[in-house]
DNA sequence: CTGTTAGCGCTTTCAT
DNA sequence: ATGAAAGCGCTAACAG
């Protein structure tokens, strides 16, 4: 693969002006340049792109900590940030923390070792005070999505969660459900407990009385879901809504309503939570909360090319606001 | 951040010293080993990566290139290679195509910028041709992925997707039915043409007619499905079963079957391919043929440490065999 | 077993 | 406007 040098030997200059046309830094005069632009493409030459970063100082990456890589959350996130920062000719370098704390803080030391020029992180495991540490310490930059952190908001990006699971319950009383059954997330994930208080509180707003029997806590898994949704009904205390802390647990519980011989929403009313893009393949099709993970991950891309690459122009949005999609499967309350 | 001449100033010994306890290579007393560590450890050393790359003239980074970096086919694709790759220490690097020629090879000119070791390619749009090209220059080796070339045939790792389509026919015949319907994938897709083409051989094999009337091109997503589905209602030459290229499709057509006021499967059977995480949360759940993506991208992954990286005692499998998946939506023939 | 030294390909002063 | 030269942090001979 050709090098700087050999195109400069090609166009008879020095490798300061190759580095000058490649960069577009200083000036050269046009006669040069296209001599220079010439032997590059006669050597089908590229910069080596760590050569590039160990005498600038800056590598172009940026290193993207997430829990998993697939699945329609992290999936789109992962696809909205790269794509962003691509646009921009910046590079994205992922790692797997698999919501385990030692694992992430490994990915973090592994993204660091490549000397990314800016961390985006969403990950569960890593406690507020060690990604508050992180933040303090100026040699890496860092956003973080879906958390809000007391000492670095304007660096963190997150949904209302809590509005988001108020919306979903309103939304049931207001067709006219008083006995609404709640899927829990995890109750050691801040959205989760987020998204329960929301319920709760769209509940006491229309004062109806939070009945704890009606709440049961999954895993944010379909078979959680349907679990979950087996305990409410051996629990006995009869709902005609169930809202779900998100669509995957939606789908499992949609699964355990039918054989149950119930319909929805003729006797069962049913809302999931994220509005993955498989929940309008259910049936009947899911209402869900929407949870726009692509405009939040190219909000955290944006807020690297503004923060860290000095992009202008770019106004960040670090609180975003979740809306109901409404769908087939939540309808007014049997009388 | 500590480099590699200030660990080697508190542990009191040379440059390549360090560099040698890092490495593991060249032999290096016991004492001073724990001295260097030591040292690493104290000034929470990571080595640069970059810096390594360059002086090594290897990147331990390895370049993907896929269609899309979300999705059911290509998150799953993706995040197996990435887990295999990063059990052996190497880094992935990833690049979008889009299914389009000119971003195919911009992305993979931008990874060969980046000097990775090895690409795994997961391309529709670029050609045979310039894939055997790519693959008799030595500078980097590749892997690609659902493609069979000949004259690199050891180096592509593929499914049979001739027999998964004939898999998923036959099934239906097996059940009673004679006139099945397919919503095919994008004829100028290779895997789209194969996957019909076991329709054609199935339909063969049982001495049933291949009417054309009965294939409609799609275009692998719902809202395809869903036209072809009207589509071939429309044409009016009945039929008791549909089999489609992918899942999307199937949970378009799906709806469209059921908006006419049809049962699945008791008026119409329902094959769909690919077998994506949700396809069992359909209603009723989607009996498809399986894609065995994650064992194909770890696959790939090995066959770059096996070839590339001279990892021993992997064998390589070249192609894959896929199973059909029984579920809900195919059902005996009506009578 | 350990140290010295010459690069890897590029950027970036500093001269000219 | 252009060139010379000193590194960036690390590896890999080569000596000893």
């Amino acid at each position: 693969m050709a090098t700087i040098y050999e195109v400069s030997k090609l166009a008879g200059v020095s490798l300061a002006t190759v580095s000058r046309v490649m960069n577009n830094t200083g000036n050269v005069s046009e006669a040069t340049r296209t001599a220079v632009l010439q032997a590059m493409k006669e050597l089908n030459y590229r910069p080596n792109a760590m050569a590039r970063s160990l005498a600038a100082n800056r590598s172009d990456c940026v290193g993207i900590m997430v829990s998993e890589l697939h699945g329609p959350i992290f999936g789109a996130l992962v696809s909205s940030i790269e794509k962003e920062l691509r646009e921009a000719g910046k590079i994205a370098i992922f790692a797997c923390g698999h919501s385990d704390a030692a694992k992430e803080k490994e990915g973090i030391q592994f993204l660091s070792g490549m000397k990314v020029d800016a961390l985006i992180l969403h990950v569960e495991a890593l406690s507020d005070e060690y990604l508050l540490e992180l933040h303090d310490d100026p040699a890496t930059p860092l956003v973080a999505l879906n958390r809000d952190i007391r000492g670095m908001q304007t660096a963190c990006i997150n949904l209302d969660n809590t509005l988001g699971g108020q919306v979903a319950t309103r939304a049931m009383i207001d067709l006219g459900h008083r006995s609404i059954a709640y899927i829990a997330g995890p109750m050691d994930w801040q959205d989760a407990r987020e998204r329960l208080d929301g319920h709760r509180k769209a509940l006491l707003e229309a004062s109806i009385d939070v009945d704890g029997r009606l709440v049961v806590e999954g895993d944010y898994h379909e078979q959680g879901g349907a679990r979950a949704m087996r305990e409410l009904f051996d629990r006995d205390v009869p709902f005609t809504a169930v809202v779900c802390a998100n669509d995957e647990m939606a789908a499992g519980a949609m699964d355990v309503i039918r054989s149950r011989g119930l319909e929805i929403p003729g006797d069962i009313s049913l809302i999931g939570y994220d509005n993955v893009r498989w929940a309008r393949y259910l049936y009947p099709k899911l209402t869900s909360v929407n949870y726009p993970i692509r405009e939040m991950g190219q909000m955290a891309a944006r807020w690297v090319l503004k923060n860290v690459y000095g992009a202008r122009d770019l106004t960040i949005q670090n609180r975003f606001t979740p809306q109901l999609v409404y769908r087939d499967s939540a309808g007014v309350a049997p009388v």
